[in-house]
RNA sequence: CGGUGAGUAGCGCAGCUUGGUAGCGCACUUGUUUUGGGUACAAGGGGUCGCAGGUUCAAAUCCUGUCUCACCGACCA
């Protein structure tokens, strides 16, 4: 739709709101996008919505273009489908709950599964029914804990789920390949440099999982890529193999040193003689029934981070996992959090993959203000189970075997899950077979995070003017910006003719028909993103000239004011 | 939920320590000016100082409570 901008709500901003933290948010308050009405939740003004229709399009199309079906499920739900399925219990606080006047429970919906397997039950009763791919582009609620950062992670946002339903494990493999396809043509129609990762599965459940990243680094998100293949991974995921190294010999005889000023690794290193890399962190969490005890220790080197959802699978480790309070750690173990290790250690624990191949290196002594340098598996303490719990790093050997892991940050806009049968048997979703036995379906769920998408193209696509919209979901495509056409008909005719043109063309284009300087103009266009101005003045209009310039590149092209239309069009 | 900080005009902020006429920049309205990159000048409109209570002759300012928002942390498909 063509726009006049004297009829427009453009609602630009010089100023840089102080609460936008990240460019995205800060862009699109200044370009009149979106405006904040609470915590978490926003209105889209015209440019914003147009943006987020084009996306909202593009998705429909291809997951139309895919085989699925679109529905429109509701955003309250009632709380009993929840409480069938089990996750009543499970969510938590986000999940945001709400009473009717006959105080019956219900739910905003942060997500549908429970509302298409209970509408599938009803609908589906016979394999040749199947397979069976539904989908919505609909707002969800989520109670974020901290909503920030504008769009990218707000309470109320727009979302675009489908759900496929199988009677075969192989079935819905294939689904899973079709649905990975489509979110590869649908971040490549929008214009996205983007990846996909295998991802954890969280509190959804099921078992194959792959994140779709826009790469950015404002992301939440770190992904490990290998420098050698197409291996991608979210760094939650990535796993790493025990290195074949056994430790080298012992140096030196462990001994306990005084270290009352050193509770931390970071403190321990900076006090005394010794690389981080020859340091051992000891965190405490809660353990699960399979464990005599009810703390559990997890080893990692100083320089590593713990990975808590490796941790979170460990049989003896309970899920959630749940560190230990310092007080739980001093009534078991009977020194603080800042002091302990596993030599004397009256817990178990487990170690990772990378401690049990060190040697001569400095730990707590389970003695307040004490650590014991030079210790040795073996040797000083038995070394136990190990096994993977820490972050991968940047230089790690990539899990495939090929080049080496670096690490980027990304912003998640897409997840695709193989849930297989958790909601359908839960909730008893099946249909008969050919043999007219019953069963469970399997399932499929696929989401993308349409609004956030917008904010990640603006991550992705800006510079310090504004926005530079990739053509698919720029707002407009082609601004007009005439000077002086309040004092010359030249110019006025001239645009207008233009204008017209454009408009019978089907093109988006907002002519900037404001009573304002040229500077403001200029700056607005910017601003906002259109990725095509045509510049129309007096000087050039004497040789039937107008000027285009890229938003983009900023290359500028003097152009025949009666070929302009065609290039506009070309592009 | 814990820590920190902030609520004064649509936006960004000063004023609060030392209680006494509520201010500045941007935006907005009107006029003049300017006209290929956020012009200049002048005039003007707009605020129960987050809310409630208290102290005081007098509270934006001091005290108490409360709500909201932001940042850090924890949490999170």
């Amino acid at each position: 739709m063509p726009m006049r901008s004297s009829q427009y709500l453009l609602s630009t901003k010089k100023e840089t709101p102080a609460s936008a933290e990240i460019i995205s948010h800060q862009l699109m308050i200044r370009a009149g996008m979106i405006r904040k009405l609470a915590s978490g939740m926003y209105t889209w003004l015209p440019s914003g919505l147009r943006v987020l229709n084009k996306v909202t399009n593009i998705v429909r199309e291809e997951m139309v273009r895919a085989g699925a079906l679109e529905i429109l499920m509701p955003m309250v739900q009632p709380a009993d489908l929840w409480q069938e399925s089990g996750r009543w219990d499970e969510y938590g606080p986000e999940l945001l709950r709400l009473n009717d006047r006959h105080k019956r429970d219900f739910v905003l919906g942060p997500t549908h599964e429970e509302v298409i397997t209970n509408l599938v039950k009803r609908e589906v009763s016979s394999y040749k029914q199947l397979p069976l791919n539904l989908f919505q582009i609909q707002t969800k609620f989520r109670d974020e804990v901290r909503p920030r950062f504008g769009v990218m992670r707000s309470r109320e946002f727009i979302m675009k789920d489908a759900y496929s339903f199988h009677l075969t494990q192989e079935s819905l493999e294939t689904s899973y390949q079709n649905m990975f396809r489509a979110y590869c043509n649908i971040f490549e129609r929008i214009g996205l440099s983007y990846r996909p990762v295998i991802a954890d599965n969280g509190s959804i459940g099921g078992s194959m999982s792959h994140e779709f990243h826009v790469l950015a680094d404002s992301g939440e998100d770190a992904i490990a890529f290998s420098t050698e293949s197409d291996f991608a991974a979210n760094v939650e995921m990535a796993e790493l193999t025990p290195s074949n190294s056994a430790p080298d010999a012992p140096q030196g005889e462990m001994h306990l040193v005084e270290t009352p000023k050193a509770t931390t690794i970071a403190e321990l290193v900076e006090q005394f003689p010794v690389a981080v890399e020859k340091t051992v962190k000891t965190l405490v969490v809660k353990a699960s029934d399979s464990c005599e005890s009810d703390l559990i220790a997890l080893l990692v080197r100083g320089d590593h981070e713990l990975n808590e959802v490796k941790a979170e699978k460990l049989d003896q480790v309970a899920a959630p996992l749940t560190f230990a309070t310092e007080e739980e750690i001093r009534r078991s173990i009977g020194a603080g959090p800042g002091s302990l290790g596993p030599v004397n250690l009256p817990i178990p624990f487990i170690i990772d993959h990378s401690v049990a191949s060190i040697s001569d290196f400095a730990a707590g002594a389970n003695i307040d203000g004490k650590h014991f340098f030079n210790i040795n598996w073996q040797r000083d303490v038995e070394p136990g189970e190990s096994a993977d719990i820490r972050n991968v790093q940047a230089g790690d050997p990539s899990p495939d075997g090929n080049g080496v892991l670096e690490i980027k940050r990304g912003i998640e806009v897409g997840h695709i899950f193989q849930l297989g049968d958790k909601y359908s048997q839960s909730m008893n979703c099946g249909v008969l077979t050919e043999s007219g036995k019953h069963q469970p379906l399997s399932m499929g769920c696929y989401g993308i995070g349409v609004t956030r998408i917008v904010a990640a193209a603006i991550e992705q696509n800006h510079d310090k003017f504004g926005i530079t919209w990739p053509d698919a979901i720029a707002p407009f495509n082609v601004a007009i910006i005439p000077m002086n056409m309040h004092k010359s008909h030249r110019i006025q005719e001239a645009a207008n003719q233009v204008y017209n043109q454009l408009l019978e063309a089907g093109i988006d284009v907002l002519i900037d028909d404001r009573k304002e300087r040229p500077g403001v103009m200029f700056a607005d266009m910017e601003l906002v993103g259109i990725p095509h101005q045509i510049i129309i003045g007096e000087r050039n209009l004497d040789e039937e000239k107008v000027e285009y310039k890229n938003r983009r590149s900023g290359e500028k092209q003097l152009m025949a004011l009666n070929d302009i239309v065609g290039f506009v069009k070309g592009l």
